[in-house]
This record gives structure tokens, sequence and C-alpha cells, in this order.
DNA sequence: GCAGTTTCCGTGCACGGTAACGGAAAATTT
DNA sequence: AAATTTTCCGTTACCGTGCACGGAAACTGC
């Protein structure tokens, strides 16, 4: 039943042609007749022809390389995860003839951002995997890797350009929306603190936005009397944050609901481990050795996180695909799985 | 930064041999001498020589066959979830000469198994992959394989052999502490059901006693005083389950808590969509869809899924990797992630 | 009708690895 | 020491594709 490939050769002796002439068709080179042109495009269709994309590979010997552009990160921080995802997707691209490289700057500093693109650009890359901060910035990279030509993958955020080849990220409003109803437990909540990191945004685009709308509009639908209390701690200052807490919950006494937007449950714990007698339910994002650790211990209630890892990889993993094989994304846009994770599930993950 | 990779000729060249000797030595084939042997080796050594699979994939045109022994299902069961892992496997497994065949028998009957035990060996398969449901069968089968040289990957449930290549599957007994955990809410609770299917297992490997295990013991630690009921329904009677349902609850009108081991928490839901008064809490396994719908609908407060898609498609993957690299897998025991699933977040898996 | 262009296409080597073939050298027999 | 066998290894053709080279045919201009 399983009938042998077909192969350039046979194309060459059922059109008559030589195999150099299917090359030349099969890759729109010039100086071929529309006559064999025609020829060699029945033939293929009628045989459902596809070319060995390893024989291709071999003989060609192109090399092509992706460029990755992420924030700079500590160890712990979230992009690590990201990272690893890289790690993973240049691993498997690289029997494919395909290098990854990573360009890093500062998710701060705007003028690091331009600096990384212009690396980048450097690299002449075959194709881009890009997670944007800065929007006007990034406005200005993709339009000119749209004039070389160089297709582009978003992860984590996407910009609403038309010209993305896909996106790997969360669904940010629902991941808000999730994290309220799992902090209330489907009941009813009358006092919910959300605690939030200040800090200047140029422009910036922010996950954490849409998730804190998601929250407050499942708060509004399903407790329509709750009241939401914003408290704002400094990460750079981690010596107040403590005090800051402290103050906060002392004045708020009712509250026993916290949720906290971004990756830095963590950044609490040690305020949580004062007050067990509070019972507080904690929900937090992002699956961080940090978090994690919070999470074990009973600390945080439970964290949703995204697959950082998961995102990065198949970016990779779709632009090598179009890259090599030449083959579309099945779907522009893709969610990730928003996992649930507490502390008797957290150790699979 | 980026060496050449070093090839065959490089080290024919630096060994003063041919490529014909380095091929002989690369593959154990006889014919060579110590001296020759021991040379060839050191350079590849000190290279750090790999071979280009293509190339030799290429030029072997080897085909090889990986079998899939599977339990039969209906649309909507459990195992269409896993095929669906097989097909995408056996995709990406497809461009490297790799051939996925599914063989599948009754999972009720222990002779339809052995017949389908033989029609695997009758592919002369290079690999096996299987989910062991009739354990002595299962293990004189293995038994056979070994004596072949045919590598296997357990998926879903494994014996306790010391011969199989990988597993992948769900951590059993600690989803069942899951499963109770999620469902007391981490609150104390006085009255449980466990609702169960009633079957003959003889000598069956089967996830759902392990789950029950775990469910029990961790009600036993967090609810000392919490009483456990067990309900019997019949899949094969579903007129009467409702009935059953009826009944069993008009006696215990205290129970709220509801959950069950297998992956067929939708068939109680006719009984749940009767009873919306009792707000019962409901804990199930599985993402069919009908229990998705059953989630989505607020009738089930929560499922625990364990991707089955992902057990096939790595389990396809990994024997492919052996089989085609020769790369041992990472790590033998795989356990993929407890995914919990809300109405929520349901539809992003 | 001839030289010079263009257009079109076949030939042949390369990519890295495999494996059959056959021959030289070494080991064994007579 | 010649004949035979065995051990070892180089040569070669090939896998399917890409691409450079050069030649034949067709077309141009005179």
């Amino acid at each position: 039943m399983e009938t042998k490939k077909t192969t350039i050769k046979d194309i060459a002796r059922l059109t008559g042609l030589s195999k150099g002439t299917v090359d030349r068709v099969l890759h729109n080179r010039e100086g071929v007749s529309k006559k064999s042109y025609a020829k060699v495009m029945e033939v293929i269709k009628d045989l459902g022809y596809e070319p060995n994309v390893y024989a291709s590979l071999l003989a060609q010997k192109k090399e092509r390389v992706i460029v990755v552009l992420l924030p700079k990160y500590e160890p712990g921080e979230f992009w690590e995860l990201t990272e690893e995802g890289i790690i993973e997707g240049a691993d498997s691209s690289s029997n494919l003839g395909v290098k990854v490289a990573k360009v890093d700057y500062d998710q701060y500093d705007i003028e690091s951002f331009r600096t990384a693109c212009s690396k980048a650009l450097a690299l002449e890359p075959s194709g881009v995997v890009l997670a944007p901060m800065f929007r006007n910035e990034t406005l200005v990279f993709v339009d000119k890797l749209n004039t070389l030509g160089i297709p582009f993958v978003y992860i984590d955020t996407k910009l609403e350009t038309n010209s993305y080849l896909a996106y790997f990220g969360m669904p940010t409003y629902q991941s808000g929306y999730l994290c309220a109803s799992i902090l209330a437990d489907e009941q009813q909540v009358d006092e919910v603190a959300m605690i939030r990191i200040q800090r200047d945004k140029f422009g910036k685009s922010d996950p954490t936005i849409n998730r804190r709308e998601g929250f407050i509009d499942y708060i509004a639908e399903h407790s329509p009397d709750c009241s939401l209390h914003n408290l704002f701690i400094d990460p750079n200052k981690p010596k107040e944050i403590d005090a800051t807490l402290e103050k906060f919950f002392a004045e708020h006494p009712g509250i026993r609901y916290i949720a906290m937007f971004n990756s830095r449950i963590y950044l609490i714990t040690s305020f949580l481990a004062k007050h067990p007698e509070k019972n507080y339910r904690v929900v937090g994002f992002d699956n961080l050795a940090a978090n994690i650790k919070a999470l074990k211990s009973g600390l945080v209630t439970c964290l949703i996180a995204q697959r950082p890892e998961d995102q990065a990889r198949r970016a990779i993993s779709a632009l090598t695909d179009y890259l090599v094989f030449g083959h579309e994304p099945s779907s522009r846009d893709n969610f990730m799985p928003m996992d649930i994770l507490t502390r008797y599930n957290a150790e699979y993950y």
C-alpha cells in the first residue's frame, strides 16, 4: 500500500526532461519554457510529489539564523523559563540547519531595546522571535523586518500589526478572570487586595493590565458588593515590602483574599509567613522556583502558569517549519493553556 | 565560533583510513583491526563527531515500523484522546522514515489482546508502544519482545518489568490525592460519595485503583471523621443510572461531595442537572468532550486531566529518537502534569 | 547564410553517509 | 615456498536534491 515516494528523477523521466529542469521549475528559477513548465507542474500535481527535505538540506548546506529578542533576566525570574524553551527549540532546529541566536535587552531601558534591534538585524536573520515590550519601538522594528521580508513570531504578548507569522502566548484577560474565580472559589467575596508593582510604563505592553481587567470583571459579575483594594509595592526595595504590607493589612483587617498579577508573588511570602492565623487565600502567577516554593509551603494557595517554555519552543519550531519546509503555522494566534498549580500537582510541571 | 561539523571524511583523513573503514567502526561491523578501530575511536572522541542523521537516513532507505497496541474505543471515549497523540507522533516520525501502525484490542476481552499481540509481531516492528491492560498476557508479550530485541514503551500504565525503554503516564496515586484536595478545597468535609463502575477485573492493571487510594488517604489525613460512601453504577445500562443515583442520594441527603475516578463523570450529569438546589461539588477525570461540556455548564466543578495525547506523542517520539538517533530517553519514567480544568480554563486545553 | 545573442536544457559534481565488491596483505595450510 | 584462506581495507555506486557549467537550438541582425 505504501507506494514509493516519487522523486525528481521520476518526474524527469515522465516529462522527458532532465532533473535539472525539474529543479528549475520547483524553485521558480528562470530559464524554462512555458511548455516545459506546464508539463512538469502537471506531473507534480498528478503524483503528489513532495520533495525530500533532508536530501534538500544536505545539498544546500544553507545556514539560517533565527534571532530571539528577549528581556535580560536575573536567575529565577520569569524570562528564565522562556529561555529554557529557546534552548530546547534551538536544539531540535539545529539538525534542520537552523541556528538560534539570542539578543537581549533591558526591559526598563528603551535605548537598550533599540540597540538590540540593530544587533538583531546585523546578524542577518532568516527569522525573528520577539517578546515586544516597547510598543512604538517594536512597530519600527517590525516595519524593518517586513521590508526586508523577514518573518517573525511574537511570544508572550503581541501587537496588533497584521504581518506577524504567529503568536504564542497566554489569554491574558481570561487568566485574570480565572484567577478571580479561583480566589473566590466561586463563592461570594467581600474584600480583595490586589498587590501591584508601581513602575514607569512608557507605552509598554503589559499582560498584567489585561489580567487585572479580567479579574475585576469576574469580581464585579459574581460579587458586585466586593471592595477591591490596590496596594503598591516596590521590588527594588525588598526591605520595605513587609512594612508596607503590615501597615496595609492592619488598616484592613477584613481582607482575606489576595491576588497579584505579575510573576512576583514570592515577594509577599515573608509577610504571609508571619500571619498564619489570617489564613489568607492567595493566588499569583507563573511557576518561578520561588513561587513554587511558596506554593508547596502552603503560603500561596494557587498559581496560574502559562508555560513560557512551551511558548518559546513552539515559536521557534513554527518559525523553523516555515523557513525549512515552507509550512505556514496551522493557526496564527496560539493561546497556551492556563495551568492551575496547587501544592499537590506543582512538582509535575 | 561555530566550527564546521566534522564529517566522516574528516575522520578518514585524520586517521589515514578510508571512509568505508570509518563507517565500519561507527556501526560496529566486523572486518577492522583493533589498531584501526582504536585510532578511529580516538579521533571521533577528539572531534566530538556526530553523524548527520539525515544523510544517513537518505543513504539507508530503511523502513521502520512502530506498532502501537491500544484498546478499541467508541467516539468520545478516553482512548480517542490517546489516538490523537498517536497521529501527531506518527506525523513527525514519518519524515524520519518511521511508520506507525496501530493494532487495537477489546480491553474487556483477553483473547482479543492475545490476537492483537500476534498481529503486532507479524508486522515485524522495530519498536512497540503499548498500554498494558492484562497483566499476565502483557508479561508474556513483553518477554517475546525482549528476546527479539524489540524496544518498547509503556503509556498510561506500566508494569514493573525491568526492560522497558520508557514510560509516559500519570502519577495515579497523586492524582487521587489531588482530586480529594480539590474536592475538599482544603477544608473539612463530612460525607463524600465515590461513584464507581463495577466490572470483572481479571488481573487488569487499573489506574482508578491507585487514584482511589490517593483520594482516601487525603481524606483520612485531612478529614479523619469523614465518611466515605461507595456507589456503583453500570455504564452498560445508562437508563438505570439516574434511578440508582436518586435512590442513593435520597438515602444520604447530607452528601455534598462527589468524586469519580474513571473518565466517565459525564454519566452522572443528567442526575446532577436535576438537583441544582443541592449544589454538589463534583470532581472527575479526563478531558473527554462530554466531560468538558458538563464542566462548562457548571454541573461538574473540576476535572483532572492527564494529557493522553502528550503521552502518546512523546512515547512515539522517544521511541523514534531511540531507533533513529540511538538516543536513550533522558528519563525512563515520565509523569505528565495533572492539569486542573475548570469552566474558565478548559477551552485552552 | 553567417556570426552573435538569447533562451532553454542536459550533464555532472557535491552534500554526508551506507554497503556491496573485490583486491592486497597477512596468516594459515600443504 | 607455493597455494589457499582469512583478515582487513580502499573503491565505488548510490540515496534525492541543488546548482554551476557549458552546449544546442532558436532567434536576432546584417
